[in-house]
RNA sequence: GGUGCGGUAGCUCAGUAGGUAGAGCAAAGGACUGAAAAUCCUUGUGUCGCCGGUUCGAUCCCGGCCCACACCA
């Protein structure tokens, strides 16, 4: 059997990946597979810019609009779909193009998230209020004296990750830690890094301008009809979150420009955190998003040596 | 034109009984194993408006000037 080719397409958002893989594509006469934690929710098209059928050029895309915000989706639950997605597709191609700026979801399709049994989404629950009745305080005393092993490796003030070490300890009764080995897992496939960059001011003149456009095609709408839905994890997300943020619907004037700038500026930090992600893998290596011609020579040159 | 209040970090401001200054926000850097577009950590040198004066020493006191705002004419 000859050797197949994940070619991954990674950077900040709105560096223009969606383009560039598109295009990939067409070179390779393939599919796009997308590494996006937000795309892939089908009430979400215009505030996570997923990419139109125009864009798309006829090119097949997966994991976008595929989900609904009512499901869980996660980076454990995006590595076992994206895997059943990629073993159909390599009966078909040699290549296939992942596309995306999650790099957490990325290192889950390449590298393996190691396996954990799920929360029990009652005690789940139950955690959560008690954190938002009781405070951080009391979510750090829990996970002290519950779960010392991973209290004693805790990043102590974030409790995202204290909430679900204590809702994994109370549902299994073992440390979440004994689940984090860590270990690559091998994968029936080569895999081709890309990054993408800009220099920093126009990246941001990009971002700003692009949720002018998102603007332009409704985003107010979207925002609106999920109003009553704000609550869901799927929805803490830039781009949303800003506008539930006053707790009402409608917005006054002034209160819709704040969050329109806030959404822009959330939109800069997040860019700014994916490339933290992807400088830190060496494996990666940096083209410009109109540098086609060295992206493709680059690819080339890896698959030639397999 | 007169009076008053101001001019200190990118922004809003605090402060120094004269010994060259610090908060919030923004920004920058970093972390990251089932919420990851989430969440968390770290980072503060700036002609203290300009020019003079007093002083060992001025962002602070004094004088003049410039600018902004408010009120009065």
């Amino acid at each position: 059997m000859h050797p197949r080719f994940l070619i991954v397409v990674a950077g900040p958002t709105a560096v223009g990946k969606t383009s560039l893989a598109v295009e990939l594509a067409r070179y390779y006469n393939t599919v796009v597979l997308s590494a996006d934690s937000r795309q892939c929710y089908k009430e979400l098209p215009v505030g996570t810019a997923q990419p139109t059928m125009e864009e798309r050029k006829g090119i097949p895309h997966y994991f976008i609009g595929s989900h609904s915000i009512f499901e869980d989706m996660n980076a454990g639950g995006y590595e076992t779909y994206a895997l059943q997605v990629l073993e159909e597709l390599f009966r078909e191609k040699d290549v296939v193009i992942a596309c995306g700026g999650t790099g957490l979801y990325i290192d889950a399709l390449t590298r393996g998230i190691d396996a954990m049994p799920p929360v029990s989404k009652a005690i789940e629950s139950e955690v959560q209020q008690q954190y938002e009745k009781n405070g951080l305080t009391w979510l750090q005393a829990a996970c002290a004296t519950e779960d010392p092993q991973f209290w004693a490796v805790a990043e102590r003030q974030n409790p995202v990750r204290l909430l679900r070490a204590l809702a994994f300890m109370r549902t299994h009764h073992t440390s979440i830690v004994h689940f984090r080995k860590g270990n690559p897992k091998e994968r029936p496939f080569h895999t081709v890094k890309i990054a993408l960059e800009l220099p920093r001011p126009l990246l941001y003149d990009r971002i700003n301008q692009r949720v002018d456009v998102m603007l332009e095609q409704g985003l107010l709408e979207e925002v609106a009809a999920l109003f009553p839905y704000r609550h869901l994890k799927s929805l803490s997300t830039v781009g949303y979150s800003e506008f539930y943020a006053y707790g009402h619907w409608p917005l006054h004037p002034e209160e819709l420009q704040q969050a329109i700038d806030k959404v822009k500026q959330h939109s800069r930090n997040y860019a700014k955190r994916q490339l933290t992600w992807f400088r830190k893998d060496p494996e990666y290596q940096w083209f410009a998003p109109y540098d086609l011609a060295g992206i493709i020579a680059c690819t080339e040159h890896h698959i030639m040596r397999w």
